[in-house]
RNA sequence: GGAGAAAUGGCAGAGUGGUCGAAUGCGGCAGUCUUGAAAACUGUUGAGGGUCACACCUCCGGGGGUUCGAAUCCCUCUUUCUCCGCCA
């Protein structure tokens, strides 16, 4: 959520940097800046009001005391217009704010000016691109296939108990899941993240502390019974360790990493290109999050991007890194670095991690709050990044490391999974 | 799931209708003393809104209510603790 001060001083940039994202905000924005206005003048008025009448119970009081309960009496009299008046003004200020609050939640963050402009994920920017594509032969498969063939994967199964888009991992499969969770885990904490496990479900308020909710295009499951959603990517739950928080300087930065599955609901994108292991309703996925300093955010951004190059080094899959374009963006990001892998059978290219910097944007939403030098208070940056999406990772290894003999296993995996080759 | 108790400032802990935004202790910060430190002493120390700055307003787990006036009374939700039941 932007911050109504920032908007204040800074129409023109906002309205400007917005075009980025093709929109068109100068309504809203004009729309905000009244709402506050309003909000504010009857503020005023509802303070004298209150002051007021706060000022006549106390002199009620001290003439009770004092035994002049007539005169306390006359003094009350005066007190019933006041409690009218302020009732109107407290509910017209609740209306202003609520209709505030509701227009602020609709408006995306503001684009950083490094953000490309572009309508679509044709239009992101490749920055960065290393590794070699594996020269396959003509009998190569998708992972959908090798998942078949080698019996490690089992989407019928998953269709079967649940439903499309909830696989089963079988056997070798199932244990590369589980070793590629421990080497990324063990690669976050050697970068200095602290490991946490954490609850799958959320309540309402951490979904809109970090902009997931609302929830409009109804892309997490929501369990009405008890009013909790699934968590969509551990973002959520673990930016919002700090909601409400007013850390010291000193605190700056936290490093955050947890494993968790990730449950999306995806309505509407069905078709070609979300076959096997391309789009799933449930994965897995381990995530990196950071609370930062505002001075140092950029600086931390690049850093997670570095990490995660790291990491698809020694994995020795062919990547490219994206600065997406304006159009791409997703809503509560600044700016957001993709990475694709190259998915060799499918001969395209998936995306795996991305990496994102918010700003201040989840950090109003949640009054994340640190304490500077000279004791003001400033909200802090967070960002996160994937590190890494499992499933089209899989993807990239069971395709790109396949050979007639079977699909070998990236040497760095070998002390997790325990063997070499699944055959 | 049933019965009961509780939720107050960074922490501990008073406060059951009226100058209470809240005693006291610890902690934090500043100072005195000291070569330096500790101890001792003195002062200071919650958050949000608002203002050039004051004034002023709001906040005692969340929401609602009673009252001229609520941390204090009532309703409701959440969380924690104790006992019983169930259970990986």
């Amino acid at each position: 959520m932007l911050q109504v001060q920032y908007i204040r001083d800074h129409k023109e940039e906002v309205i400007g940097k917005m075009t980025k994202r093709n929109l068109e905000v100068s309504e809203q924005i004009e729309k905000v800046l009244q709402l506050d206005e309003e909000r504010r003048a009857t503020q005023t008025q509802l303070d004298n009001v209150l002051a007021e009448s706060n000022k006549l119970s106390k002199e009620i009081g001290m003439l009770f005391k004092s035994g002049k309960a007539q005169e306390a009496n006359e003094v009350k009299k005066k007190t019933a217009g006041l409690k009218e008046e302020s009732k109107e003004l407290s509910e017209k200020l609740n209306a202003a704010s609520t209709e505030l609050t509701e227009l602020l939640y609709t408006l995306p963050n503001v684009p950083h000016d490094s953000v490309p402009e572009g309508d679509s994920d044709e239009d992101n920017e490749v920055i960065f691109e290393e590794g070699e594509v594996p020269v396959l032969d003509k009998k190569a498969l998708p992972h959908w296939e090798l998942a078949k063939k080698y019996d490690i994967i089992d989407f019928d199964l998953g269709a079967k108990i649940t439903g499309a888009g909830f696989p089963v991992y079988k056997g070798k499969g199932a244990r590369l899941q589980r070793a590629l969770i421990a080497y990324f885990l063990d690669k976050n904490t050697d970068a200095g993240y602290r490991e946490y496990q954490v609850p799958h479900l959320v309540n309402e308020a951490s979904g809109i502390g970090t902009g997931s909710l609302p929830d409009k295009e109804g892309q997490m499951y929501h369990v009405g019974l008890d009013d909790l959603y699934l968590i969509p990517t551990a973002e959520v739950p673990v930016t919002n360790f700090f909601r409400d928080e007013l850390l010291s300087e000193g605190d700056l930065p936290q490093l955050c990493t947890a494993y968790t599955p990730c449950f999306r609901r995806e309505a509407g994108s069905y078709g070609a290109h979300v076959r096997g292991l391309n789009r799933l309703h449930q994965f897995d996925k381990v995530e990196i999050v950071r609370v930062e300093h505002p001075e140092n955010s950029y600086k931390a951004l690049e850093g997670m991007v570095e990490h995660v190059k790291n990491i698809l080094r020694e994995l020795k899959l062919p990547y490219r890194i994206l600065r997406l374009c304006g159009g791409d963006l997703t809503f509560a990001s600044a700016l957001t670095y993709d990475f694709e892998v190259y998915s060799t059978a499918q001969e395209r290219w998936l995306e795996i991690s991305s990496v994102s910097n918010f700003e201040t944007f989840q950090a109003n939403r949640m009054k994340l709050r640190f304490k500077d030098k000279e004791g003001k208070k400033q909200l802090a940056h967070t960002l996160n990044g994937s590190a890494l999406a499992l499933p089209r990772v899989l993807a990239g290894i069971l395709e790109n490391y396949q050979t007639p003999e079977g699909i070998v296993i990236p040497e760095v995996l070998r002390p997790y999974t325990g063997f070499d080759i699944i055959d």
